[in-house]
DNA sequence: CTCATTGCAAAAGGTTTGCAGGCTC
DNA sequence: GAGCCTGCAAACCTTTTGCAATGAG
């Protein structure tokens, strides 16, 4: 699946919200995956997919339950969380981690960098020496002190690959 | 700080469980660690240590307190979390996410990375076309297939910089 | 008209906290 | 011996789920 192209990459921007000509395309998208999959579109879809996608800030459930209630009132959370997952699972919008985790340790104290199956959520170590010294660019150094680098590559591990060709569930 | 060095870095490994050679070196660190603070040694602590250090699997703090119970047959899941996080504040372990966070969303759905504020746990998009095409070491190919890549630097923010600065506390 | 979707409420997790007794230093 | 730590239990907070009513296609 190609991805959609209509962002310029490569030009480096400090990550606020969303440019604004954007929307119209997003929306189209939204709707379209919405009636290919024969998903129902519904006024809190609408606008809880508005909120998100306009962010800038990686807010959480509540936060966009907060604005969403702005313009529509009787929004529960609850909604938003089925939505926000189904919008996930859609490609619509993403996670700022790549697996749901919440507090999960690492003795691993010294620099290295993950690789996260987004199936079962494994996350291995490697170590690559260009890796920790990748130079941070000037639009970050404007953002505050680095003082770590960790490269994260995500995607199936190959158990799960095995598991998704067998065409096991789960 | 200068960090300890007795890992030999930019060797590319599989991560698994520590080199058993380190486990003295940094049971060392970490009895030092506490004694110089005034905190005090006590088995449940030795054990969790132990157990965080050696893991390759990034556990959550269930996943430790059933490996300790094995040893400490006794020990609680309110002392292994109230340990981890101890670990983490002196810097004898780390945690898997640089901020503690649950679910969090992000609109921008083209290739983008992150700067996070490990203090205030805010996160900045930034755009990088030669970080969106990173080399994928063999050693990452093998473990399987990636589909996102994805860099993190992580610090304090410019905000929370300045806060420490005049001393503020939080 | 049909059945996916919503809002409510309750359940389910996961994590933190208050407290009395126990154990380091 | 003093006071930090532990285990227990309960509180807390976030997220998920069951269900009847509602509304989109």
């Amino acid at each position: 699946m190609p991805l959609h192209s209509y962002l310029r990459m490569n030009i480096i921007v400090k990550g606020k919200a969303m440019d604004p000509e954007q929307l119209p395309l997003r929306l189209d998208r939204f709707k379209e995956t919405l009636r290919r999959s024969g998903t129902k579109m519904t006024h809190q879809r609408m606008e809880i997919f508005k909120e998100a996608a306009k962010s800038g800030d990686h807010p959480n459930a509540e936060m966009i339950h907060k604005r969403v209630r702005k313009r529509i009132h009787s929004v529960s959370l609850d909604t938003v969380y089925r939505t926000l997952w189904l919008l996930v699972d859609f490609g619509l919008i993403t996670t700022l981690a790549p697996v749901k985790d919440r507090g999960r340790f690492d003795g691993n104290v010294d620099s290295h960098h993950h690789f996260v199956c987004t199936k079962c959520g494994k996350a291995h170590d490697f170590y690559n020496g260009e890796f920790d010294h990748l130079r941070v660019p000037d639009s970050v150094k404007a953002l505050g002190s680095v003082n770590r680098t960790r490269v994260e590559f995500s995607g199936f591990c190959s158990r799960c690959l095995k598991q998704a060709k067998r065409g096991k569930p789960q």
